[in-house]
RNA sequence: GGCCCGGUGGUCAAGCGGUUAAGACUCCGCCCUUUCACGGCGGCAACACGGGUUCGAGUCCCGUCCGGGUCACCA
């Protein structure tokens, strides 16, 4: 090799850089079944969870259980400008949360798994190193020494002139400084970035194949981009060629806003002899906002938080089965076919993710959740409820607690069964729901119904907490007819002149004085879980407010 | 602005040269029903536009429009 490059590579890179032939030997190809999938999640630590990429985690997690593949985290904390510090700790919270946990890689704040590790790129410094010096030594990179504002300068420049922005050809002022130059502005403690010594051409295009795309023909390369920053912490370009091929990852799922700079990712591949993943681009998840569509934005949506949809309470299968809708359209006619499968029996195809961008449906959301609750037993909702009102509604936590036997009776009611109630998508509805089983949380609003009185009255002395389903309700029919109401509703409707109404404008004075709500479960089942003392009480209070009024 | 990716009912979407253009959610109506739900049945509602190619186009090609992405020492 030229003495000079020689010298300018001692410059930047010292003795200490691995040989690149031992990093191969050290990450060798996974023992892995033929066609599994290796994918990863590779997110940068900025204290937040986007339900975006919770979307692109299910994916990376269900190709790789699908194939008997690895699914892993690795962290991309190389702009220390974003890094937050709790960062990993609220991804891999929402990621717990969501059920959707790598199984190798960054598995904890501070806990990495597998042997291809580091997984955390500010720990991997050397090994990009060793790979930049290769292209260095190669003549496929070179020292740049332009400052921010040489560079501001350079795309005003450009922007004048009318011409693609950028650091390229011509306009590459560093590209081409004689070997001599560069070594003697490193050794003199000069800053500098590393760039790629560009060979693309200018008018070329190459032809990439996507997963869910198809053809994808876009321009050749042929920017110097930044390998290593001035500080010789890698950029996500350079750190995704030489981290996705040492951890031999076969299947890269990310964002589509990627595309751009797909020309750069596979030229990188090329240069640096590696063979380049599979790559799968997805939509972004949008938003609605007066009639465009933008993407789900951090600052202004509560939705894009994946820790705002724990909060609110929803199960994380619900999230899970709703984001398999937006992934795989087949999904629901699956789930009807197999209602009580595990998702991970479900044939997930990356090749059928939409190319489009989809709105994020909180209504559809609602619908899956509450079905995902009906589904539960007593025991599995009293569970969950339970879990997420410890950490949301310590008070309603405590009351459930205090008397779990009624927790579990009330999410009981009318559940299991070919049509189980569907009252509730979220946790947090609890309160609202249910509230009146308990006393502290009951508020009773004044009955408005006619006849309020006299039906309470009447009801009040045939009421005997001993009756079962068939006894009660006969009774309840007993009370109608002389109060001018039609214990029978379609002798009711053949004649509805003849009444005041029928059996079920009575029962709904009943449920109202028992529990202030004009819906509920079966009442007469709501009234054995609230116990006869409860019940008298409420009965009492409420026809004394009426007689008041 | 350059380059790139998209565009089927309000939403998510099947369809891949010949279909009465599926299905799900929402909404509306009916049935069931002691309430509310659930469930069942039915309804409203779509191929962005213009040119080609073809016997035939949502489906292929070109252009237009619209939406999005990207042009950083951020990922």
């Amino acid at each position: 090799m030229n003495e000079l490059r020689l010298r300018l590579s001692q410059a930047i890179f010292g003795n200490s850089t691995p040989d690149p032939e031992e990093l191969e030997l050290r990450y060798p190809p996974r023992a892995l079944p033929e066609g599994a999938f290796v994918t990863r999640l590779a997110p940068s630590p900025t204290g937040f969870l986007h339900i975006g990429n919770l979307f692109g985690a299910f994916a990376d997690f269900l190709a790789a259980a699908r194939s008997g593949g690895v699914f892993f985290l690795r962290l991309e904390d190389t702009d220390k400008k974003r890094e937050v510090a709790q960062g990993a700790a609220v991804l891999l919270e929402g990621l717990r949360y969501a059920g959707i946990l790598p199984d190798e890689g960054v598995t904890a704040p501070e806990e990495e798994r597998g042997a291809y590790g580091p997984y955390t790129q500010s720990k991997r410094k050397w090994i990009y190193h060793a790979f930049a010096r290769q292209l260095l030594e190669a003549g496929l990179a070179y020292p740049c020494f332009c400052s921010a504002e040489a560079l501001d300068e350079l795309r005003a420049r450009q922007e004048q002139a009318g011409v693609n922005k950028g650091y390229y050809g011509k306009w590459a002022r560093c590209r081409d400084l004689p070997l001599a130059e560069q070594a003697r502005r490193v050794e003199a403690g000069e800053p500098y970035t590393l760039r790629l010594r560009s060979p693309g051409r200018e008018t070329a295009k190459i032809t990439v194949r996507d997963l869910v795309r198809g053809k994808l023909e876009l321009p050749e390369n042929i920017m110097d981009a930044v390998l290593l920053k001035a500080d010789g912490v890698p950029t996500y370009h350079f750190a995704h060629a030489v981290d996705d091929h040492l951890m031999r990852v076969t299947h890269v799922i990310r964002g589509d806003e990627w595309i751009a700079s797909l020309p750069l990712h596979i030229q990188l591949f090329e240069l640096l002899g590696f063979r380049p993943p599979h790559y799968a681009h997805t939509a972004l998840i949008m938003k609605e906002e007066n009639g465009g569509r933008r993407k789900l934005s951090k600052r202004k949506d509560p939705e894009a938080r994946v820790s705002w949809f724990a909060e609110q309470g929803y199960p994380a299968q619900a999230l899970r089965e709703y984001l398999l809708t937006l992934l795989n359209s087949n999904f629901e006619d699956w789930r009807r076919a197999n209602p009580a499968a595990d998702l991970a029996e479900f044939p997930f195809e990356l090749k059928k993710l939409s190319p489009s961008g989809a709105l994020f449906d909180l209504v559809k959301l609602e619908d899956v959740s509450k079905t995902v609750i009906s589904r539960m037993t007593a025991e599995e909702a009293c569970e969950q409820a339970l879990v997420w009102a410890g950490e949301y509604d310590p008070a309603l936590a405590a009351l459930m607690e205090a008397d779990k036997p009624r927790a579990r009776a009330m999410l009981g009611l009318d559940r299991g069964g070919r049509k189980p109630r569907k009252d509730i998508a979220r946790w947090n509805q609890l309160r609202e729901t249910f509230g009146y089983f308990y006393e502290e949380l009951y508020a009773p609003l004044p009955c408005e119904q006619p006849d309020s009185a006299a039906i309470l009255r009447a009801y009040q002395r045939i009421y005997d907490p001993a009756d079962d389903k068939e006894t009660w309700f006969a009774r309840l029919k007993s009370i109608c007819e002389p109060l001018g109401y039609s214990p029978d509703v379609k002798a009711f409707k053949a004649a509805p002149e003849a009444w005041k109404g029928h059996v079920g404008d009575v029962s709904g004075v009943i449920r109202w004085a028992v529990t202030s709500r004009a819906n509920t479960p079966d009442l007469w089942a709501v009234m054995r879980v609230l116990g006869e003392e409860t019940v008298r009480a409420r009965l009492e209070a409420a026809l004394a407010a009426c007689a008041v009024r």
